[in-house]
DNA sequence: TATTTGCTACGAATTCTTTCGTACTCAAAA
DNA sequence: TTTTGAGTACGAAAGAATTCGTAGCAAATA
């Protein structure tokens, strides 16, 4: 089974995996029109850096048109799941309830979220 | 009120925070002792990046006396704030309950955890 | 005093990311 | 058929992070 480098996705990759894990595919063209509305940044640039993540793994692309077609390699989900843990292991001294705990004082956190979050704790009741 | 450029602490940069916050202040050698155990790599590679995180502001030294103290010049709080900040926009979809899901279906999450959290979540009752 | 030891400073090489100019290609429009 | 428009490929430059060799300096030791 061949394992394959894990590449942690960078900022800028992520802005981009973002728009893909919404739109499930894209040309680098609608990509580009999503980033360059917060990003002031060249076609040229938003192309290279689909293909470098395409040589990375991160994404896969569809090559038998003309235009290529871009989708997610990685889900939202293991990416999310590879932060996570990069950021318990590293600044909540290996405690996920302590993250839990930090993220729950965010000032992003609004009541909504609270009683989701409440509800979904059920699921733990032994 | 000076504002200062808010530079996000790098992976290694991190590490060595992490070392700071452990022991409130330390020597380069001290850092350098605690890193080489998980990382393989030069005495002066520490000094140097250190220094330039406090070229940077990661970290105040005092260097009164021949070997310099170093300790952060960013809490644990405030790092752990930013990176959650940076989570919940650009993996969560701005969603902080969805992190706190995330975190809640992490492996790491203990029982001993999910207690605590559930204890925690009691200040947010109306 | 002379030597060794343990620091800091500095500069350069390397690697990774990001950026963009330019060339090339194909297909549709003129 | 010729031109133009919309793509991709590629190379190179610029920046940032990382790494380490070497020099220089001061204090402890022989």
């Amino acid at each position: 089974m061949l394992e394959q480098k894990k590449y942690q996705p960078t900022e800028n990759e992520l802005a981009i995996l973002q728009i893909l894990w919404e739109k499930e595919q894209a040309t680098v063209r609608e990509v580009h029109e999503v980033l360059e509305k917060h990003k002031d940044t060249g076609y040229t640039t938003t192309l290279k850096t689909m293909q470098i993540m395409a040589e990375k793994g991160l994404l896969s692309r569809d090559t038998s048109s003309r235009t290529h077609i871009y989708e997610p390699a990685i889900s939202r989900e293991k990416a999310q799941k590879q932060f996570l843990g990069k950021m318990i292991d590293g600044l909540f001294r290996g405690s996920a309830g302590r993250l839990v705990m930090g993220a729950l004082d965010h000032e992003k956190l609004s009541r909504e979220d609270i009683r989701e979050i409440r509800e979904y704790l059920q699921q733990f009741e032994k």
